[in-house]
DNA sequence: CGGTTTTGACCAGCGC
DNA sequence: GCGCTGGTCAAAACCG
């Protein structure tokens, strides 16, 4: 077929580097909190020799479970004998210290070394041992980096020079350190005539300033590190707590089903009493925000919104009491077949659910609410000629087919990372503009999945689930659909495209488009240039600016996080409206580089996930005051019941 | 040889 | 009931 070059590789096999032409790369090369393997620490050579002490020392490292030690940084080469729990007031200096404790320790075992570089620490050895003196005696920051500079390393020319030579740079160095140390009068004794000392002093003191100035770069550095880890574990914490509510709501749902069956009827028998359509809007953002059962009320909402754009506002109390029973019954399946926040999407396949859900067949009504709870989609236009936008997943294409109305061909696929997977989504390119390349993501991965993946995944489910939380805010949530847009994307309305139509409900981040940039562009929209100007460097930054972003912008719009949420978030007032810039500069990024389509889609939509999922979320009236603009395709109906 | 892609056939939903 | 369309299946081909 005509679409094989163009349909013919998984993001995985071709397109999954967004960096780089080369073929295949490993799908966690370009992962956002990609966790290396056991990595050689930068100091390539003093790890060797530590991590070859023991296998049990290297195994009780690399086995902590803390997301820390995802990250590059070399945080955990701790000495179980030697190190001190006494830290957490040094910081990265700790760090440090704990590693020259355990080389020098290490190094002790003559059946650790290796030759090559046993002379070179052999010889450090000695220094080294003085510096842990120096440390504690105050004088850590001078000396704890100096053995790890690879431009000393160079001078001292460990591996080829005399071990005489190398003891001479080296050993004066940090004699002078250690004489610099009013704690440590030992080491420096070399009985030297006093007319040469003022003279040695004042070399001394230029070179100690020389290499105060260097170590206090080395820690800066170190710092930086520290604080990358530290902000990767934020973001990693997010998600965990992300994770651990959809659990919460699994315990609450059961209570929860009958009060939104009462909130149902009263909202339907406020409306009959004739409240004004504002006021019902307004009692619907605020349902929205108390029913943590978002999913449950979603289909409730969907239901009675049908029945209100069909001109049968007027439903009778029975119908839509059973509605409500429909409803609750349906999620209570939900409920039962383990679905939590995440699992609205995992519910089955969107063509498979009227074949595998005979259930419903007792009632037509049943079978119409059904459809109506097809699987929402997520669906992301962004400018590729790459055949498929890198997402961090694995898909199989399973098939393809020309769609009507559109000469490129539709391909089908499937996840691939885990048998069973309901993920699937169809790539397509788009009939006016065929290098728009739109992608729609239906399902949620039952799996573990790499962290680049998740992010997408959290894009369908979180955008799926706001998407029908948008349009369930009540008896007449499409007719206020604005409300959805606004709350995705507030600041960047025309980014963000809601499709309710049958049969399935859409929510389409146009990233083709570029927004006006009129607002001032902080920090945030500094990173995000910095990180796309520097991919290879500081991707890994990229998701976790966004999401502090994000996570920032949620606790200020009308979407409130849970109070856990709350209280793990350091961020600072001032970041209020960040996700306005990230978003900028998110799509302005996206028209200089398409490959981060999917990083910036799976931030947009991961803040979607963080705003809502606390089951918490409160849509106060702030909501109902922005401004409107969201670009709303349609909001026309839902399968009427 | 196992995984992936291709591609025609098949099925279900929907409108007429 | 029939045709259209979207979506999936599965055997064959392909590929590394």
């Amino acid at each position: 077929m005509a679409t094989k070059a163009g349909f013919s590789s998984s993001g995985l096999s071709i397109d999954s580097d967004p960096f780089s032409s080369s073929s295949s790369p490993p799908i966690q090369h370009h992962l956002f909190f990609h966790p290396p393997p056991p990595p050689p620490p930068p100091h390539i050579h003093y790890m060797e020799s530590t991590t070859t002490a023991t296998s049990a020392q290297s195994k009780a490292s690399w086995s902590n479970p803390s997301p820390t030690i995802q990250f590059p940084l070399n945080l955990n080469y701790t000495s179980p004998d030697e190190h001190q729990p006494q830290d957490d007031d040094h910081g990265d200096i700790k760090f440090i210290h704990d590693d020259l404790r355990l080389s020098s320790d290490n190094e002790d075992h003559p059946h650790n070394r290796v030759i090559n570089e046993m002379d070179f620490f052999a010889v450090a050895d000695h220094n080294k041992k003085k510096l842990i003196m120096n440390e504690e005696g105050g004088s850590s920051k001078l000396a704890a980096p100096t053995d790890f500079d690879p431009q000393n390393a160079t001078t001292k020319d460990p591996l080829h020079g005399s071990t005489q030579d190398f003891n001479n740079v080296y050993t004066g160095l940090h004699l002078l350190t250690a004489n610099t140390s009013s704690t440590d009068q030992s080491v420096v004794d070399d009985g030297s005539s006093p007319a040469s000392d003022d003279a040695r002093a004042k070399n001394e003191i230029v070179m100690l300033q020389a290499e105060i100035e260097r170590m206090n770069k080395e820690n800066q550095r170190l710092k930086d590190m520290l604080s990358h880890v530290s902000n990767n574990y934020s973001a990693m914490q997010v998600h965990l707590m992300k994770l651990g509510d959809s659990q919460k709501k699994d315990a609450r749902d059961q209570q929860q089903l009958q009060m939104i069956a009462q909130e149902h009827q009263k909202e339907d028998q406020q409306q009959m009493l004739g409240g004004s359509p504002q006021l019902v809007v307004q009692k619907q953002l605020m349902d929205l925000g108390l029913a943590p059962a978002s999913d449950i009320h979603d289909q409730q909402s969907l239901s009675s919104s049908e029945n209100h754009e069909d001109g049968r506002s007027n439903s009778s109390p029975t119908n839509l009491e059973a509605a409500s029973k429909l409803q609750v019954e349906e999620a209570r399946e939900q409920i039962r077949m383990g679905m939590g926040r995440e699992g609205e999407a995992a519910h089955g396949l969107p063509n498979k659910v009227p074949k595998f859900n005979p259930s419903k067949s007792n009632a037509d009504q049943a079978s119409s609410t059904e459809a109506t709870m097809r699987k929402a989609r997520v669906s992301v236009r962004a400018r590729s000629e790459a055949p498929m936008i890198t997402d961090g997943c694995q898909w199989r294409k399973y098939g393809q087919k020309m769609a009507k109305g559109n000469p490129c061909p539709r391909a089908y696929y499937r996840c691939t990372m885990a048998a069973g997977c309901p993920v699937r989504k169809q790539v397509q390119r788009c009939a006016e503009d065929r290098t728009i390349l739109v992608t729609t993501y239906e399902g949620n991965h039952n799996h573990p999945l790499p962290p680049a993946a998740m992010a997408m995944a959290s894009t369908t489910s979180s955008a799926a689930r706001m998407l029908l939380s948008g349009s369930m805010s009540s008896a007449d949530g499409l007719m206020n659909p604005n409300f959805l847009a606004r709350t995705l994307l507030p600041c960047s309305s025309n980014m963000a495209t809601i499709s309710a139509s049958a049969p399935f409900p859409t929510v389409t981040l146009d990233l083709t488009l570029n927004p006006n940039a009129t607002q001032p562009l902080p920090n945030t929209l500094t990173q995000i240039q910095s990180q796309f100007q520097n991919p290879s460097q500081n991707l890994p930054l990229l998701p976790q600016i966004l999401t502090q972003a994000l996570y920032s912008h949620s606790k200020f719009s009308g979407l409130h996080m849970s109070q856990n949420d709350m209280d793990s978030s350091s961020l600072a007032p001032k970041q209020q409206g960040s996700l306005a810039d990230s978003l900028t500069a998110a799509s302005a990024a996206i028209a200089a580089d398409p490959n981060f389509t999917a990083v910036i889609a799976a931030a947009i939509s991961s803040f979607i996930g963080n705003s809502h999922p606390s089951n918490n979320v409160t849509n106060n009236s702030t909501n109902s005051n922005t401004d409107s603009g969201a670009n709303i395709v349609n909001s026309s109906s839902f399968p009427e019941n």
